[in-house]
RNA sequence: GGUCGCAUAGCUCAGUUGGUUAGAGCGUUGCAUUCACAUUGCAAAGGCCCCUGGUUCGAGUCCAGGUGCGAUCACCA
């Protein structure tokens, strides 16, 4: 009999196998055997957030991408999988912000170094965990090129692009309106706020011979512009420049009339007055009108002196104060409407956005390269047409297409402390702009002047993990003798989840082809979220997020890594329950009883099997064609098509599919009819040499298809039968993907004779 | 308001280019159990594939319209 246990333990064998993989060397693509000849085959880690612990949504986008990788190990390629580490600038900030919150202190009671260092040494101390975690999914990634987006080489590279950016009049900086966190106290992409319905008060007020609607009474301290659509009637007789005395919230105004087609004539009263320092439409009217403007709150959301007797307090609190002095002064008009609208949120935060008037450094998005190339906007979508950039489902495509047609200039500064600082300097004396990518100019160039003022802002984070795929491999070329960039670039997949298509995605398309003149990766495979069973979405509050690492203490990788792949289409999203990792933790384990089967029989029914009979079925079930029964020619041909098949799926990113038929094919038909049939021919003399044949060969082609989704252990069984003498390669991590063998074609025709 | 998507078994979902009797996991019901595995096996119940119309020899799959739901983007005071 067997000696193996009755069921299957991951906990045993899972960290024992991933040091074996480690010490092996082949996550290293140049230790593979016959490396020099392999083509390169290349994904590029998403960097998981070093100062948080793994989700289950990188889990997900682990696995497909080990799946990706070890498919391709097994098929010859040279793979390279490059992980990596994030700093993560605003999200990293906010959580260690919390975390001074919670110590009594805050960023603005320290000087901008301590926090810095605070930051860093606080992100050191989570890094190697979420370095543990990646190898507790089983990725059988490159450790040797473990990147970490704030290592020297990379920050060095993100600033030479800046600086090349700056000469080609790329980058700009202005002071126009941004979006504007009065918590975090940093502008904010459009893409990093969100918008909210809410249903307000709606305040018609009274102004000179108008009436203007509002919903936002407070700012309307100091308007002097009252702004009509160009064609509406009921407003002819006011021409534009005309102005009038109105009496007002602070006192009288020299008001002005201006024309401008963004009034909407059906809406309120189809007059507005217009508050230019605090609203993005009002901007730019202001701005098409060369209108002043003036600051009416502060970058903390109070109002400032202009407010009078409300100076100071806090734009919510003073509105119906204000309301009521608008009242007994006589202006307000109406008060009983409702209005519903959006409001625009900090993503983070969820706290109003306060629009100001801050200097933000922007890219150019919808402006011709100086070198004469299209725009970043424009090449990006050339990409897409050309099929260089190919995204998995169109749907993606479409959607992709939809945001980069309507894409605004990218603001690229934030006033945040932990990132990579802005490599900038400003000459108090003449206002030059330096540029200074090793913090060595102590002089203006141009004035002379010592007196220069570093510039306060850091990058967006997405700035840097925009030039990601080429700056990794780049980094890595600069610390060790490797010819990364030449051998590995542009990489083959960028897998990651949809809701970063446009963080991330679209930045990591548009900076590659700017600086390398080459796609960053040939496709892009979205994988969607990861709900709980009743498809909510994971959070702390809800209290249901599943903890990867827990799940695999349960039930181990194997599981988790099936149960994920499973139902997964592109894209969609992936509702996940303990039952479904139970499952296939109950999978695993048919798997191995399977192989405890095989094995007990081979030492009791076949005393003699040698290893070369065993591991060249194919010769030795065609010499004995006619001896096979219809069992084993029926298998045979099941196994064969299922190698088609899964081969197919797994090319073209199918893996859920991939994953359903090897199930189905080892549980109901390898299991259930084979090896039920393989226990009346193994008391048959004449056919058992030919059915072990067939359950080794079986057995070892299932390793195979499973390994890159169930790694472990199909690669300790794997072990078992090389300790046997059953196998040949050491390691199933390399060993080859299994060719079909167009086994039933060969079966028939010999066994009928004809050649 | 723009864009995109979804609707298939009790639940969660697969179903690539249109092609026989529409599948899986979990759940339900009955039977089996010294024989690899109770983390099991065998069997069963359960589907107008949202509705209407069209294209086609043939539609869950393609087209149009409808209904319901959702995602995402967006400067209407």
């Amino acid at each position: 009999m067997s000696d193996l246990p009755k069921s299957y333990d991951h906990t045993k064998v899972e960290s024992d196998i991933y040091k074996k993989w480690m010490d092996s060397g082949y996550f290293t693509p140049e230790n593979l055997p016959n490396a020099k000849t392999r083509e390169p085959y290349t994904i590029i880690m998403p960097p998981p957030n070093a100062n948080a612990p793994l989700h289950v949504g990188h889990a997900l986008g682990m696995t497909i991408e080990d799946i990706l990788i070890r498919f391709e190990r097994m098929r010859g390629k040279k793979t390279l999988w490059l992980p990596g580490t994030d700093h993560a600038g605003f999200e990293t900030q906010v959580v260690f912000e919390k975390k001074l919150e919670k110590q009594g202190t805050s960023r603005f009671k320290m000087t901008r170094e301590e926090f810095y260092k605070g930051a860093w040494d606080f992100v050191q101390e989570n890094k190697h965990i979420s370095e543990e975690g990646i190898k507790r999914l089983g990725a059988s990634c490159d450790w040797t090129r473990n990147t970490f987006t704030l290592d020297p080489e990379v920050v060095k590279i993100v600033y030479q692009t800046f600086k090349q950016m700056h000469e080609d009049g790329l980058v700009y900086r202005s002071g126009r309106i941004c979006n504007w966190c009065p918590k975090h106290q940093t502008g904010l992409a459009d893409l990093e706020t969100k918008y909210e319905e809410r249903v307000e008060p709606f305040y018609y007020l009274k102004y000179g011979p108008f009436t203007i609607g509002t919903s936002r009474p407070e700012t309307k301290y100091g308007d002097k512009y009252v702004v009509l659509h160009p064609d509406d009637k009921r407003y002819e007789k006011y021409k534009p420049g005309e102005t009038f005395e109105a009496e007002w919230i602070n006192g009288p105004v020299k008001a002005t009339i201006i024309k401008d087609k963004a009034v909407d004539m059906e809406f309120g009263s189809g007059v507005m007055t217009i508050t230019p320092a605090h609203d993005p439409v009002d901007f730019e009217i202001a701005q098409r009108h060369k209108l002043n403007y003036e600051q009416i709150i502060d970058k903390r959301g109070k109002l400032l002196d202009i407010a009078g007797e409300f100076a100071g307090q806090k734009i919510l609190d003073a509105r119906l104060k204000i309301v009521e002095k608008l009242g007994k002064i006589g202006l307000l008009e109406k008060t009983d409407e409702k209005y519903k609208h959006n409001v625009q949120l900090c993503y983070k935060c969820g706290n109003l956005i306060e629009p100001q008037i801050v200097p933000q450094w922007y890219i150019k998005m919808t402006e011709k390269l100086k070198d004469g190339r299209p725009s970043l906007r424009d090449i990006a979508l050339k990409a897409l047409n050309k099929k260089e950039v190919q995204i998995v489902t169109e749907k993606f495509e479409k959607i992709f297409r939809n945001w980069m047609e309507n894409i605004r200039d990218w603001p690229i500064s934030r006033q945040i402390w932990w990132g990579i600082p802005i490599p900038v300097k400003y000459c108090s004396d003449c206002q030059e702009v330096i540029i200074d990518i090793d913090d060595k100019t102590q002089s203006c160039p141009k004035c002379a002047s010592s007196r220069l003022e570093k510039d306060p802002d850091t990058f967006d984070t997405w700035f840097s993990s925009g030039q990601w795929p080429y700056a990794t491999l780049m980094a890595n070329q600069a610390k060790k003798d490797r010819q990364d960039l030449e051998t590995y670039f542009p990489t083959q997949v960028m897998e990651t989840g949809w809701d970063i298509l446009f963080f991330w995605v679209a930045r990591m398309v548009m900076l590659s082809y700017y600086k390398t003149h080459k796609s960053p990766f040939e496709k892009v495979f979205l994988h969607g979220l990861v709900r709980d069973k009743d498809k909510q979405k994971m959070s702390k509050s809800k209290n249901n997020v599943v903890d990867p690492l827990g799940v695999i203490d349960l039930y181990g990788c194997d599981a988790l890594r099936f149960a994920l792949i499973f139902s997964t289409s592109a894209g969609n999203d992936i509702p996940l329950s303990e039952d479904k990792v139970k499952g296939m933790k109950h999978f695993g384990n048919k798997l191995w009883n399977i192989s405890r089967f095989i094995l007990s029989n081979s030492v009791i029914a076949s005393p003699d099997a040698e290893r070369g009979e065993a591991i060249l079925p194919k010769e030795k079930i065609a010499s004995d064609a006619l001896a096979m029964t219809d069992a084993d020619k029926d298998i045979l041909a099941k196994l064969d098509a299922l190698i088609k098949s899964s081969t197919v799926n797994l090319e073209n990113f199918r893996l859920h599919e991939a994953a359903q038929e090897i199930y189905q094919f080892v549980w109901h038909e390898f299991a259930d009819v084979y090896i039920e049939a393989s226990k009346t021919q193994l008391k048959d003399e004449k056919l058992k040499a030919n059915t072990l044949a067939t359950c080794y060969l079986l057995l070892a082609t299932c390793l195979k298809l499973l390994h890159p989704f169930m790694p472990f252990i199909t690669e300790h069984i794997w072990s078992i039968l090389r300790e046997r003498k059953l196998v040949e390669d050491e390691l199933l991590i390399v060993a080859d993907w299994p060719k079909t063998l167009d086994l039933l074609e060969q079966l028939v025709s010999e066994a009928s004779g004809y050649p």
